[in-house]
DNA sequence: ACCTGAACACCGTTCAAGT
DNA sequence: ACCTGAACACCGTTCAAGT
């Protein structure tokens, strides 16, 4: 009876769009990443027999061009009315903040070969807000690439997620990294001990260390802009 | 007969390495992606049925730490004797050739949960410059990050492949684009008046951004080190 | 003890057979 | 015309049966 219910339930659902496809493969990639994400797992979720996506999704590629734009068009447009330093820095910290909400979107974006709509439409409203402020194209064009790259060309979170279960474990293998590598060990004897007053406090706040190096670009565009 | 000689080359090939596994498994990525690259089809470029892999492969996500210690160890060490700002930038530059020459290494490496040794190894070598360069621990630290954080989220190279097939929809397709996004239409315009010079010039000058996004923040970094 | 074929539990997608 | 079950060509990996 209860499994009468929800069948009927089921049934009387919303029916199927290219919307309700995208913000269920949304949730299931936050849920298990991007490689949970699969059309048959995403057809189940949905009570749906597979093939049914197929009529308001190419494949699956179109379905991950999708879901980039849906979750790209959750960073806040840039304000208007404030100088250009603030307007960039706020943009970009709400796009770190859409990227901590769904951890799988960098590599999802990246495994895009074509740039989706809204992609396009972020560089573009970005692009102007330097324009603007009085960057000219060229400079602007600069400051795009490097607002963009990766300079150690790998991503450096490396260490941002080592559990700590077990502080004996933890000082252990803390001992073996130090012996092999020197130099993070050392770093890292540094961030705890400069972190012993946060409370429950191991490795970085990456909330600083982004805004450092945000801070860090920007005061150097700025200074090529007034510079020119 | 010819069959008969393949055969016998193939069974006297040398024996099933790691070594070899994840030489081939490199090749594989490099010629058709990190998608092209499944344990079966290298096995069977191997000519080694599936299961011989597991021998010297304990699952796929070995197969991949594998590939990506192999390709980071490409990267040139850092050059001892220099200033830290020539050593820094040659090796960061030396990091983006190996990157260049494997397009897949980047998402590779950011699907690794853990890192693997080499990659420990690069952070390491690279904090040592930073520290014998005069650089405190804490602002080594704040540098490492900045050098590994992409500050617009996504990478940007999303225009530079775009194809140009035939100049009439080549402009079709500007004359849309800069309709609908007026700033990165003018962006695009200034580019390629700015290009014109250079021989079938279009797009940018990817190795002039790249430095142009280092020497920023080595010059920032720089000025931090002095103040403090 | 080592090796490996068959099998399992998945994929994305095609296609022909149903309504 | 629309929908969908079965089928196809793949995956990574387990496991039991072979040597």
């Amino acid at each position: 009876m209860a499994t009468k219910i929800d069948e009927t339930a089921a049934r009387a659902r919303a029916p199927l769009t290219r919307e309700r496809i995208l913000r269920a493969a949304v949730a299931m990639a936050d849920e298990g990443g991007i490689e949970a994400l699969s059309m048959r797992r995403l057809a189940q979720e949905l009570d749906v027999v597979p093939m049914a996506l197929y009529r308001h999704v190419a494949n699956k590629e179109d379905l991950l061009d999708g879901i980039v734009d849906l979750v790209v068009g959750e960073v806040d447009p840039p304000e208007t009315g404030t100088d250009w330093k603030a307007a960039i820095r706020r943009r970009v910290l709400s796009a770190r903040e859409m990227l901590l909400r769904h951890p799988w979107a960098v590599r999802a974006i990246e495994s895009r070969t074509d740039p989706t709509p809204a992609l396009i439409g972020y560089f573009d409203e970005m692009i102007g807000v330097f324009r603007s402020g009085g960057f000219s194209m060229d400079l602007t064009h600069h400051a795009m690439h490097a607002m963009g790259s990766r300079l150690l060309g790998f991503s450096q979170e490396l260490f941002e997620d080592t559990p700590a279960p077990d502080a004996a474990v933890d000082a252990e293998m803390y001992r073996v990294i130090a012996e092999r590598y020197p130099n993070i060990g050392e770093l890292i004897e540094t961030v705890m001990h400069d972190d012993a007053s946060v409370v429950g406090g191991r490795g970085c706040d990456d909330r600083f260390e982004f805004e450092f190096a945000l801070d860090l670009m920007l005061d150097g565009l700025e200074r090529l802009r007034d510079r020119a």
